[in-house]
DNA sequence: ACCTGAACACCGTTCAAGT
DNA sequence: ACCTGAACACCGTTCAAGT
């Protein structure tokens, strides 16, 4: 009996948030209907009682959290709306670092992720944006408009690793790959930006995040000014 | 004897190429150890001779790929080189859809990998840049520096089909996501641009990758003339 | 020494047997 | 009617047996 009580009873919400703490914790590769049953001290056949398969479990992890990521604030313009809510987006997707793999993965958009979308376009809109050029604008941002940082360049950071010990802090690139590789060691060394305490820190990932989203904004906001149609391209 | 003659003999090489071939044509999700070694006409374990596990076959499958973009045209300016080198890395993806995902779940960057952002760089430095603002550019770049759509917004065309039959083109979105989500269906339905023959074919991916490519371009081009620096923020 | 079949430790999911 | 153990059809990879 006391094994019985042990836990609430069984429920699709209990189940979706379990598998986020499992994937949060142990990486996604640890999600399996087996370990998460395991985790919430079940047979793996009882999942099957509120979720359809792997996928729809997949698809209200999701759901979770796109759910985290805050409502817009209808106070401000259109650019510091967006800026705000990409940047929440992006602070809860460090939160859930598997997301962005999932998502991506993932064949159909979810409805949170629709009802996320459509009032980011809401936001365009009622900054006077023309259908056309909001259209494009969502194009344009991408992934990048939940957050993802999709930052292929980091994986270089990580290139060294083939060795067995790891020692000290990731400073600039391994030597063997700086010198095939002189080009990118070189704007690597100038990672150490503004910054003056931090020497061989790697990348601040804000800044750089802040950067391609203020680049994509300060362009957006230009087009937006010179009532750009499709008929004209960008410059 | 014939079947020992049937095919050359196993390679490193022809495993990689078998293993792009069968995700090309089936899909990643049906390249197996197994599967791989079926259409090689081999037994599973021989594979384990040439690549060390799955994860160095996808490794070594990224860098076939990866090898297919075009090296950088020396004859033209820095914006022009790297845009023809994007687009040219674009249309290699387009021919092996499953390699952003793949490239995306490796979490180290292969050597062609280092050796494309290495001329990349390159381009830049040669074209006047900063190591700094290289630095931020590429990382802003991200992975659309390969080629990548990162089309989030794209999966909204999908989201309609949890029915039965799927009768004509992908018109628009599904009456029923449409009344949900109105905004987005607003911007779904400009989607047929400049084009007038084309009526609810969905959206021009092209258009929309060489808009966001431009969009990016552009905003680099005005930092590097204005002499950009870490101290000051783009815009 | 080389190759390879069987085996191991997993998967997601089906299905029939048990209550 | 509901629940669930065993089973099925897969995985990647190890390992020992066979040549």
């Amino acid at each position: 009996m006391a094994e019985t009580l042990r836990r609430a009873p069984l429920s699709r919400d209990r189940i979706l948030h379990a598998a986020v703490a499992l994937a949060d914790e142990a990486g996604i590769e640890s999600l399996s209907m087996r370990n998460l049953a395991q985790d919430l001290g079940v047979v793996p056949m009882a999942l099957y009682k509120h979720v359809a398969n792997k996928d729809e479990l997949l698809d209200g992890m999701i759901d979770v959290v796109v759910g985290e990521i805050d409502p817009p604030a209808a106070d401000a313009d259109w650019k510091h709306t967006l800026r705000r809510r990409v940047l929440s987006a992006r602070q809860v997707l460090r939160r859930h670092p598997w997301a962005p793999l999932a998502i991506e993965s993932r064949n159909m958009a979810t409805p949170a992720i629709l009802s996320y979308l459509d009032s980011t376009v809401g936001t365009l809109l009622a900054g006077g944006f023309s259908t056309d050029l909001a259209h494009h604008v969502m194009h344009a941002m991408g992934s990048r408009i939940l957050g993802f940082s999709q930052e292929l360049f980091d994986a270089s950071r990580r290139a060294g690793r083939s060795g067995g010990t790891d020692p000290g802090p990731p400073a600039a690139l391994p030597a063997e790959v700086a010198a095939r590789f002189p080009r990118l060691a070189e704007i690597a060394a100038a990672a150490s930006h503004d910054d003056e305490s931090v020497v061989g820190q790697g990348c601040d990932d804000q800044f750089e995040f802040e950067f391609a989203l203020d680049l994509l904004l300060d362009g957006i906001e230009r087009l937006h000014r010179q009532g750009w149609t499709s008929s004209r391209r960008p410059g």
